[in-house]
DNA sequence: AGATGTAATTATGAATTCATAATTCAGTCA
DNA sequence: TGACTGAATTATGAATTCATAATTACATCT
């Protein structure tokens, strides 16, 4: 008989892992927030051993910084690290739109289509929770689509990270414009399964989207100054 | 007074992520071997707790697969694997060199040129293991000049997976050859500070490494079969 | 009042213990 | 002999306990 699908019960310290996540990625951890471990056992009812090893792991990504005898605090993101982040993420965007062009069947291309649609639907009425739905699940999409398991898992460490920043500032007009133009040159470049230029164009997407992130940060902090 | 650096004795968890992530890399512990905590505890000499919390963090990094209520394996390298993790590094390697040619001062530079110097020496006497050295060097050169922690990171995470390789297979002296001449035009262009040029050719040539160590692995199962 | 040294408290690192899932192995039956 | 059953063993997941480092609170002194 063969291998159906392993069923696993997911241990303690793994749901541990995604909660924290998400949290941190969510922003209900704030970037510097010291995480007491005895605060986390008591919010989620479990003992330390599981959510030690969970945090951990959350380290060797880099949303929390451990400290010797002195715990866990939520990593903070300082603009370097933005920086060096997107900078790396495009590179790897770059990788997705040529696998993906290479590894997606008329099917795939024809679903990212639709999702695409949706987001054009969505920015004709402004309606920001359904953009950001539709223009992740194009991304995701198309990660998927690239086929490469490395790819996608480092991407999503590396998205998480910066995630976050989506709570910090909004998306101008002026940028969601761009943006969609850029996504509707994407899909012109799919259909044609040009995955050179696909690629460049993703790359350059996502510095646009850093450069957006960046002038937003820097008006939000005049904002303040005000 | 400002924080001059914070002195931290490492933990004993961290410790053993470190070593065992050697072991891995060292092909110490074979791909698909299980690796029973008990065994390791024995081996350390330390309890299961931080041991285990080691075991979490490799397997984020995907050097050991952890199968719930069944322990912990070292993960074997796939064939495909070996593809999808080079075709990353390779868009890695292509920023490391952009951002090289940008970051690294000329004492960087010169530095860079004495292992190289001293790499092509080792090649003219086939010394291996100074040849090796010389390589890991300049390769390690170029990452912290390129000034970007995160793709440090990730690309010391990646470059673990697949330095088990290396213990695979030997260099052919035709590809070291041409792994020489790569080599010596790296150093024309990084001297130029010619960063898009270097990042191609750094692209390339991992990506010449990854065709190298396929066409070798393929050559060794021939001589298996005979 | 502010600084300094010390005791009390708290939090963390690691070992141990407990519960349970997985594996092994002996015994039974076809 | 060989496949199945179920008890015994072993290994893992998680809670608890213990030791120690870090922090806080307090008293003392200048």
């Amino acid at each position: 008989m063969n291998q159906i699908e392993t069923l696993r019960r997911p241990t303690l310290h793994e749901e541990l892992v995604e909660r924290l996540r998400n949290m941190v990625v969510e922003d209900a951890l704030k970037p510097g927030e010291k995480v007491p471990e005895k605060d986390l056992c008591e919010a989620f009812g479990v003992s330390r051993t599981p959510l030690r090893e969970a945090l951990k792991v959350l380290a060797s990504e880099g949303l929390v910084i451990l400290q010797t005898n002195r715990g866990a605090r939520v990593a903070e993101v300082t603009q370097e690290e933005l920086e060096n982040t997107f900078a790396v993420i495009a590179m790897l965007e770059q990788l997705v739109g040529e696998l993906a062009c290479q590894n997606l069947d008329d099917a795939g291309i024809a679903h990212i289509q639709k999702r695409h649609d949706a987001m054009i639907k969505a920015f004709g009425v402004r309606d920001l929770q359904a953009y950001f739905k539709a223009n992740q699940d194009i991304h995701n999409a198309l990660i998927e689509g690239a086929g490469n398991d490395i790819l996608e898992s480092h991407h999503r460490m590396l998205a998480a990270r910066v995630r976050r920043a989506r709570f910090m500032v909004n998306l101008s007009d002026e940028r969601w414009q761009q943006a969609i133009e850029e996504h509707e040159k994407m899909m012109v470049l799919l259909r044609a399964r040009d995955g050179q230029s696909l690629g460049r164009l993703m790359k350059i997407h996502m510095l646009n989207k850093y450069d957006a992130l960046v002038k937003a940060l820097a008006a939000a902090e005049d904002d303040l100054a005000n």
